[in-house]
DNA sequence: ACGCAACTTCGATGACTGTCGAACAACGGA
DNA sequence: TCCGTTGTTCGACAGTCATCGAAGTTGCGT
């Protein structure tokens, strides 16, 4: 196989009625996922570098791509950056309530703080 | 060590105030966890062997210490049946909505199937 | 053309998970 | 007292997961 096999695949995402809650669930339940679904709140749109997480490129690069599959965050490309927001609209028609509902919890106990 | 250390130990449960959402989600994000949940919902106790889900004795009791482990359920003897119930009331107040919206959710997608 | 910046993919690793069967404990009834 | 029911604990096992470093790709600036 030819090495341009390795070319950069551009991102994927399940269509709305494919949104599987639990896979939605699952993503949440790890707190760096939390941390950039709870960043992307704020911002609509961010460059992968620039979420308050601490852990390698590769491994942040692997969250995002835990949060595409299970539908929470698309990404789009644009020159040499990949722009991440919320499918919050989708989300919101597929599951009422429930990104909402989660976020406020999240923030109750963790707090303002972050 | 005495073989008397191997007796069952009463079940302990997290206080309301230390249930972390994010071991709550982790535990929702399992399809038998998720049957056990939603059959509480309509029944408020339970003994272990009652519910609907098919696999071993000793991996159903896995999973009860991960829900009761995360503050989802409560467990209390009774005989030699284990009671099982929804901490219903003190999600509630540590997490408002969180529970029904979540289960309105796995309701609207796995349809009024099971 | 060269190099830098931004991410991704691969491979490896250690930790955790869901699953089961076997053995055990506790209780109630025959 | 012996037995069947109920459920737990232990040990094992295969699969998944979060994490990293190294190497690769893409595109912009210089």
């Amino acid at each position: 196989m030819p090495r341009s096999s390795r070319r950069r695949t551009p991102p994927t995402h399940p269509a709305a009625e494919e949104i599987d809650l639990l896979d939605v669930l699952h993503a949440l339940s790890d707190p760096t996922r939390m941390t950039i679904v709870r960043t992307l709140r704020a911002e609509p749109e961010r460059a992968c570098g620039t979420f308050p997480v601490d852990v390698a490129p590769s491994t942040l690069s692997h969250h995002f791509k835990v949060l595409r599959e299970s539908g929470l965050i698309q990404q789009r490309e644009e020159a040499n950056r990949r722009l991440t927001a919320l499918r919050g609209a989708e989300l919101e028609q597929r599951f009422p309530g429930l990104l909402d509902t989660v976020l406020a919890a999240y923030d109750r106990t963790a707090g303002a703080g972050a």
